[in-house]
DNA sequence: TTTTAATTTGACCAACCGGTCGACTTTATT
DNA sequence: AATAAAGTCGACCGGTTGGTCAAATTAAAA
C-alpha cells in the first residue's frame, strides 16, 4: 500500500526471480509470497493458481525478451550476421552478469521451464511451444535478410535454418547451466551464425 | 520375495520410468514405491534418501546409453561420420517409440534432470556434468577418427566440434520434447554431423 | 458522509512431502 | 534346530504444499 510498486507487479518480479533461479516445482507460493512481502490471500486474490502465476511470469519475460535485447539487437543498422553475432553476445553478458551477480548460471527461461514442465502441464507446454516459434521466426527473418543482402546463399531454408539455430541456442544455454559457467556460452554460442540447413 | 527381480532393481526401474517420464520433484518416492510394488520402508532400506536414488538412476540410465546404443553404433566398422549419422538415427528410434508407447516426448534424461536441478543440486549437477564430458570425449573420438580417415579437415577442432554436437544435440531433444513432436528429432538431429568449429 | 468496491490479511485446510523406526518375516549360516 | 543376518512392513513424524475464506481495512464513487 505504501510501496511504490504494487502489489501484484512484486508478486511477479519476485516469482520471475525464484522460479528461473530455483525451479517452478522448487519455489513454493509461500516463499514466492514472503520474497514479495505479501500475505498468501492477496496472492490468489491477483493470480487464480500457481500455474497462473507462471504463465504471467513467462509473457513478460518474454516481452522484455522482445523488448530488450530483440528489439535492440535486430533492429539496428548492421548487416543481418552481424545482427545475429550482436544477439549472441548479448546473451553472453546477460548471462554472465546474473552469474556474476548470483554465483550460478541459470540458463534460458524458457527452455529451463519447458523441460521442467512440458509433460506434465499441457498449458505451459503451449506457452513455451509459441516462445519457441516466435524466437524462431525471428531468427528466421533476420537469415531471410542476410539472403536478401547476398550475406547468405538463397539455397538455405530459412525455416529450418533459424529452428536448428534455437535448438543449438538452446543446448549451450543448457550446458553452461549445467557446467555453471557462463565462458562457456562465450566460446560456443557464436558459432550459432555459422548454421546453414540448406533447402532439400 | 517371490518376484524374480529384486526389491532394488523394481525400484531403481520404477524411478527410472517416473522421474524421465516427469519429472523429479513431481514423482515423490511414495509413487515409486507404489509403482515398484514395495513399502516406503523398504526404499529406504536401499537408498539413503531420494537425491542418492536419483544418482543411481542417472548411472544406470548412462551405462545402457553406452552399452545399449554407443557401443553398438560407435564400434561398428562403418566409417566414422556414418557413425555418428547411425547414432543420429538411433536416437530418433527410441524417442519415437517411447512416444508411440507413452503419447509424449520426453527427451533427454540427462538434460532433463541437469536443468531441473542444477541450480539446486550440487551433487546431482556434477553427476550430470560428468556424463556430458563423457558424452564429448565419445563424439570427439569419433570426430578426430574421421579426420584420420580423412573425412574431415585436420583443421577441425575436435573438442570444440565435439561439444557443440553435444550442445545442439540437448537442443534439439528439448524442442522435440516441447513440442511433443518426434518428427523435430528426425528433421534437425541429421544436421549434428554437418557441425564443424575450426581451430582458432 | 455514506455506500460501494478494491484490496489485504491471517487463520485454516486436507493432502502430501521426504524420512524414521521398531516390529516382524524371510533367508542364510552353523 | 538355533542363531544371525537380510529384507520387509506399516504406522508415524514434523514440515510443507497449493489453495480457501470470512473478516477487516483501505480507497473510490455517490
Amino acid at each position: 500500500m505504501m510501496s511504490t510498486v504494487d502489489t501484484q507487479q512484486r508478486i511477479l518480479d519476485s516469482a520471475r526471480e525464484l522460479i528461473f533461479s530455483r525451479s517452478y516445482a522448487d519455489v513454493g507460493v509461500a516463499a514466492i509470497c514472503e520474497h514479495a512481502g505479501v500475505k498468501k490471500g492477496s496472492f490468489y486474490y491477483f493470480y487464480p493458481s500457481k500455474q497462473a502465476l507462471a504463465l504471467a511470469v513467462l509473457d513478460i519475460q518474454f516481452t522484455d525478451f522482445k523488448e530488450k535485447l530483440i528489439n535492440r539487437v535486430f533492429a539496428d543498422d548492421a548487416p543481418p550476421l552481424a545482427r545475429l553475432a550482436n544477439f549472441v553476445e548479448a546473451v553472453y553478458e546477460i548471462q554472465n552478469k546474473i552469474c556474476v551477480d548470483s554465483g550460478q548460471v541459470w540458463g534460458c527461461p524458457f527452455g529451463n521451464l519447458s523441460t521442467e514442465l512440458s509433460t506434465r502441464d499441457e498449458a505451459i507446454r503451449k506457452r513455451t511451444q509459441q516462445i519457441f516459434v516466435e524466437m524462431q521466426r525471428l531468427i528466421c527473418r533476420v537469415v531471410e535478410a542476410a539472403q536478401e543482402v547476398g550475406e547468405l546463399s538463397p539455397e538455405v531454408d530459412g525455416q529450418n535454418t533459424a529452428q536448428a539455430m534455437v535448438a543449438y541456442f538452446e543446448g549451450v544455454l543448457l550446458l553452461a547451466k549445467n557446467q555453471n559457467n557462463p565462458e562457456l556460452i562465450h566460446r560456443l554460442l557464436p558459432f550459432m551464425t555459422q548454421i546453414r540447413i540448406n533447402r532439400t
